[in-house]
DNA sequence: ACCCTTAGTATCACAATGTAATTCAAATCA
DNA sequence: TGATTTGAATTACATTGTGATACTAAGGGT
């Protein structure tokens, strides 16, 4: 099962698209997680998902701006999709009648 | 932050209410999470939220009947239902705008 | 030409979490 | 008494999460 760092990296490249690579996704973590993301974790969880064939990366290339360095391009596959989606319903499924998940009167049926 | 198994054995054990010892928040969590779940992720799992304050445990009386072992009996602390709904909600707050989170059409706003 | 700043990536070591396997305890029932 | 049943405890190891630190290359200013 995939952790919640590991679920938010995946769905931030997912949102990203095609301009998801290290440094943008972790602006992304952290606008949607509300915390700092470190180095550390982001790149080591990239490589851990991409060994588990969740993300495919490979190096893009150099642009032409102050520090433009080649950047590490990712791609979310298939099987990374299904992983976070299993992720979230998983919490879905457990939080039903959970006290805090329930607001706005829904029933959640 | 909490992890995601964490988060099922506290939402379990707050839905059992004062029936919440080891065993039954063991077979909740195998029917919410529609996984094992192991003797030994309970236990351990249960004593270091206990550490962390998040729940409180104590030994209950042997029941009247065949093997009926005395419980562990769980109480989850008002820091344990927040850091359970601190969880719940930075998984929606990561999911916005994620596919697989948009199911009937909600915009989610 | 040289150094500073900037955008990025890479790695290491350690802490926190997740889980299986195995053992122990006490109570009934035959 | 001893087999059966409910339930707890321990041990050891795998997986995830994270901070600290280092590295690389480009542009800009002087």
């Amino acid at each position: 099962m995939l952790g919640e760092f590991e679920y938010a990296l995946i769905t931030a490249a997912a949102g990203l698209g095609d301009k998801a690579y290290g440094a943008a996704i972790r602006e992304e973590i952290e606008a949607a997680t509300l915390r700092k993301c470190s180095i550390g974790a982001l790149y080591t969880t990239i490589e851990r998902l991409e060994k588990k064939g969740l993300l495919k990366t490979w190096m893009g290339e150099a642009t032409p701006q102050r520090g433009g360095r080649a950047k590490r391009m990712v791609l979310v596959t298939e099987a990374g999709e299904l992983a976070a989606k299993n992720f979230y319903d998983a919490v879905m499924r457990v939080s039903l009648n959970a006290r805090w998940a329930m607001e706005k009167g829904e029933s959640l049926l």
